[in-house]
DNA sequence: GCCCGAATTTCCGTTAAAAGGAAATTTCTT
DNA sequence: AAGAAATTTCCTTTTAACGGAAATTCGGGC
């Protein structure tokens, strides 16, 4: 989230130079790119998203385009972001292993309970939504959506990432994180109330969040990494009337499972080093 | 197009210069580590894979992992894809809305028929696999893997993808793409099969492509965007005694009800602009 | 705990190219 | 076809990318 800081004066550039600069400025269009979906932004509209001027717009857009980081429809000049992105994609969302062992994984989970499942993976110091798989119950919690970045701590597969984290010195600086301020915020959560939740979340083994979003509920569990420390969480959202004794001890068995599962087929650590 | 054309006076970089040869050297980089999966890489791995200098590398993964391209792992020191990147593809894979769309749909295919379900982007001159669901029959074929790409025509979907294309001239030049032929002879196939494909694809309305992986064959059908041009391909593998008649038409069948529901739920063209 | 080789970061002078303003050209709209 | 909007090119100054090499830090045997 560091994104936008300098993207808007003119003139003098205050911030960050060069490569720094450059990548930023990238950063910057790519997301604009992103926020416009399906529509698509047409020169002009990246200029004036973006703030920065013409020449620089054309000159980064010529070599985003050139690499594959964006494309061009063939129909108009509009451009989109570049199917290259969804190849590092996968592979970034498969860090060690997760999104291909979870899957199948989550499908049952799905398909057994009925309910919404998610993947969230920790990327610094958010958690990122990295899969979602719809259950047969006619209700859909869509809470978050893949590719949705928020703060460690709000909503329970990003509690269950916040909770379970050993370091207590590092807890407490993602609790004290502007964004996470902020966030909280946002949300109408306290900090005494995420304290209560982490409390809870370790003596009980998962994370609920009820009727933080009104009328639903969620449950997160951690997966732990080779290190130890949780490096996704496994999520379930359901209307709350479903997550309620006793059907929650029933739906916690199969999530157990599954959490079990993916962890235990994540175990051997990747240590090879590569290229010699 | 041509941007960095005026540039290659002597000095001492032959190619490329400037931001273009930024982005490019990113892309090596992005791609060296979406290659080296889970297992990460140290710097030096990266200076090695790229054959770039180690001043190179260092200014590039600091300007990449600044702004989230890149991520550095908690505990030892190995670069990793950053997540950032799955936020955009996410958003990148679903141009026209489809991969939203297809999601849902891909699954009850793959339940009705227990075979394996793809979904592949045209972009540019390749197709890309953006999604693939597994279906129950235990034998699973997975000729492809979600982030894959490759060369219009070879394989189903991608051969639906360029079957479909209105314009015959387009068809040409795709066909006769140093890429288009170095992927024909690497499959082993010759220009002559791959027209009578395309033939077939365009009298059937569907494109299936039948043991070219031993013992596998698959079925592809178009996705047209609001220009008529096939936008994405479905497709549907499993092995080959699977996809014969009659059981073929009943696939067919719930293939084309698929495709036609993903197309109709496609088409609203957003031709809204935005910014203003 | 100390050492040695490997890995990472910093320094430096040279030189290409990124910057933005403005003008020229092309494309779309009416 | 005229006019407005969008896109590309031109131009000069300023800046940081470049890679060689040195300095520092890290890691893992003994």
């Amino acid at each position: 989230m560091s994104a936008g800081r300098a993207a808007e004066r003119r003139g003098f550039t205050p911030g960050e130079r060069g490569l720094e600069q450059s990548f930023g400025r990238a950063t910057v269009i790519l997301n604009a790119l992103a926020a416009s979906g399906e529509a698509g932004m047409r020169f002009v509209d990246i200029v004036r998203a973006t703030g920065l001027s013409q020449t620089t717009v054309h000159r980064l857009v010529a070599a985003l385009a050139e690499h594959g980081f964006i494309e061009q429809a063939a129909t108009d000049s509009r451009y989109f972001l570049g199917m290259q992105l969804a190849g590092w994609a996968f592979a970034a969302t498969n860090r060690f292993g997760v999104a291909e062992v979870a899957h199948p994984i989550m499908h049952h989970l799905s398909e057994v309970t009925g309910d919404t499942t998610y993947l969230s993976l920790r990327s610094g110091d958010t958690a990122m939504c990295v899969a979602r798989v719809e259950g047969s119950y006619p209700i859909h919690v869509r809470i978050v959506t893949p590719g949705d970045r928020h703060v460690l701590g709000l909503g329970a597969g990003s509690l269950a990432l916040l909770a379970f984290i050993r370091d207590e010195a590092e807890i407490e600086r993602l609790l004290n994180l502007p964004e996470q301020r902020a966030g909280r915020a946002r949300a109408g959560v306290d900090e005494a109330l995420i304290r209560q939740w982490l409390v809870a979340s370790r003596r009980d083994g998962y994370s609920i969040v009820q009727d933080l979003v009104p009328g639903t509920s969620a449950i997160g569990l951690p997966i732990h990494g080779p290190t130890g420390d949780p490096v996704a969480a496994l999520g379930l959202a359901a209307i709350s009337t479903r997550l309620q004794a006793p059907r929650l001890d029933e739906v916690l068995t199969e999530m157990r499972a599954a959490a079990a599962q993916i962890e235990a087929r994540l175990r051997p650590m990747p240590k090879a080093h590569l290229v010699r």
